[in-house]
DNA sequence: GCCAATTAGTTATAATCAATAACTATTATA
DNA sequence: TATAATAGTTATTGATTATAACTAATTGGC
């Protein structure tokens, strides 16, 4: 005779509430909660643009540093070299940016923002802005600033 | 005679330092760099107990929530259910949870923490809150509870 | 100057992770 | 009772991330 070997049902309290208290306890689950809200939002608002976070994060450092080099914002993004390569080659398929050999090391390539990268750049920066002043409305100015002092000290370990 | 698709190489100022200005100015920039910061640290902390976050996070769960059904988990975890399955077999197959079939709803499974599962995750538990405590040595109490509330109305939208 | 080692970018590929559809068994609803 | 909905599962796909190996160019030692 087959035994199941599915064990047998037993008497369980239904949980009405999960309760994450055991996490609270933790800075970071705590930052992770509060980061999902932000990205979601973050997504939704980038979408009409046709950028996701690390699209619009490497539009914004090209902009703001021309001339970059892929290795150096492959580590500003924090990601590895082989696929920052289809990330920029979709960049400037959609000519949103330039990417030229430089004269003194042929064989790096430079970063160059174009002027439609840079109207989509400023563009979608604005949209989210008014998203994260929307989303921090219920935040003080104080607590605000206090906030982004703590989360740098604990991003460099720096005690100032 | 062929032309090369390559651009000229052009002469260009090499960046020496790679600003992200631009991007500190979003506050859920600079959540995510803390953020990164405090995961590195967490997954290095769980390494030896063979535990990723989300392994750790769902152990905590069932450990704080007995008889937990594996969909009501799948919510807290934000994962998707065909997703959690994997997940609850390997926990289950290691025989740090249990799970067995729930007697007044014979389709739903009760998820249980067994000693082992338990005293694994009191360890893990005591190291992470050793590893956090390190890492916001630097922050004094007040801002670091000055923090918390500002992230959870970040998360929760709510103004108190 | 020349050769070895290193670096920038690329290609191909593998591993991991997340999302979707469809299925069985069971329960709730009309 | 027939129908719809739910819990868990399986299979599969797609997206993301990591690794190895390659070319071309540069650097450093001798």
């Amino acid at each position: 005779m087959k035994q199941s070997k599915r064990p047998k049902a037993i008497e369980q309290p239904s949980v009405s509430h999960v309760s994450d208290e055991g996490l609270r306890q933790f800075v970071g689950y705590n930052m992770k909660r509060a980061f999902n809200a932000v990205h979601s939002d973050l997504l939704t608002t980038l979408l009409p643009f046709e950028l996701r976070m690390v699209t619009y994060t490497a539009l914004v450092l090209i902009k703001d540093n021309p001339g970059l080099r892929q290795s150096q914002l492959a580590d500003a993004l924090a990601v590895e070299r082989p696929n920052l390569v289809m990330l920029i080659d979709e960049l400037e398929r959609r000519e949103l940016i330039t990417r030229t050999p430089v004269l003194t090391d042929r064989r790096a390539n430079a970063l160059q923002i174009t002027l439609a990268g840079r109207r989509l750049c400023d563009k979608a920066t604005d949209a989210l802005h008014v998203h994260e002043e929307k989303l921090l409305a219920s935040v003080d100015p104080d607590a605000r600033k206090a906030m982004l002092q703590t989360l740098y000290q604990i991003e460099t370990g720096k005690t100032e």
